[in-house]
DNA sequence: CGGTATCCAAACTGATACTG
DNA sequence: CAGTATCAGTTTGGATACCG
């Protein structure tokens, strides 16, 4: 069984340009599917309400990103067949899964975001007197 | 002690486009800072040698991509005196601390990877008979 | 060896307008 | 309400050539 199609998927290739999960995480990583993961923690919501939510995205960009997170399984969308139209999307188990790691990244980086400005200000005024970009 | 200042940096405002945290993340999550912090874990490396292990970075791109996450604290750059050059790159505490929860994620997406490919090709061969895109 | 400079193609993004 | 279509501006990314 252990052939060479396995040896293709084999763990801790992410570092290797051919794994198949550059795809993943160029999608799962991308500006907004972290945030779409956040929004819909623990609820269900409307597309409109989702664009609200999340401070800042089109509406042209959430449809997208959407589209790539239903296809990726990562959530469901409900379109209920009435005028006008309501469509509800919400996380799948896979989807609560990847949140739950997202979501210890995005508190630990809020916690930190301080320190961080902080060094980056002081690099830049350190080593940037005498270039400008 | 609780100024209006607070107010923009409170914790959990990832979801507000003016939170500072967006910044970051765009670096942190780019297509490659994420593996530097996996490449990096647990030792030193010379610029050479990360490069050959991120399969499909360019010069460029590394360069760039060191230089941003040496700007915000994550890794340090040593650059000894002599010739040829010898430069040298590890990760900060800090560092440290973002790749643990980047590998959690890495860890999960790579041990999840088959499902997902699965559940995207099912979901397009179901729903995407009729177009192409 | 460890980059930078330049050029160019492709991808991403948002504003606007439109549709069922 | 929930999108799609189109267009234009910005960013990203790689190839190549060059430099200290």
């Amino acid at each position: 069984m252990t052939n060479s199609l396995d040896l293709k998927i084999k763990k801790g290739d992410l570092l290797n340009a051919d794994c198949p999960s550059r795809d993943i995480l160029k999608r799962l990583l991308g500006r907004w599917s972290l945030l779409v993961l956040i929004a819909l923690k623990q609820e269900t919501l409307r597309f409109s309400a989702l664009r609200r939510r999340i401070g800042g995205v089109s509406e042209r960009m959430l449809a997208q990103t959407l589209r790539h997170m239903e296809e990726d399984g990562f959530i469901v969308r409900i379109a209920h067949d009435v005028v006008p139209p309501h469509v509800e999307y919400y996380l799948t188990p896979l989807g609560c899964e990847a949140e739950t790691r997202v979501a210890l990244l995005a508190e630990w980086l809020e916690n930190n975001i301080t320190g961080i400005m902080a060094h980056r200000q002081a690099f830049s005024a350190e080593s940037g007197r005498h270039e400008e970009h």
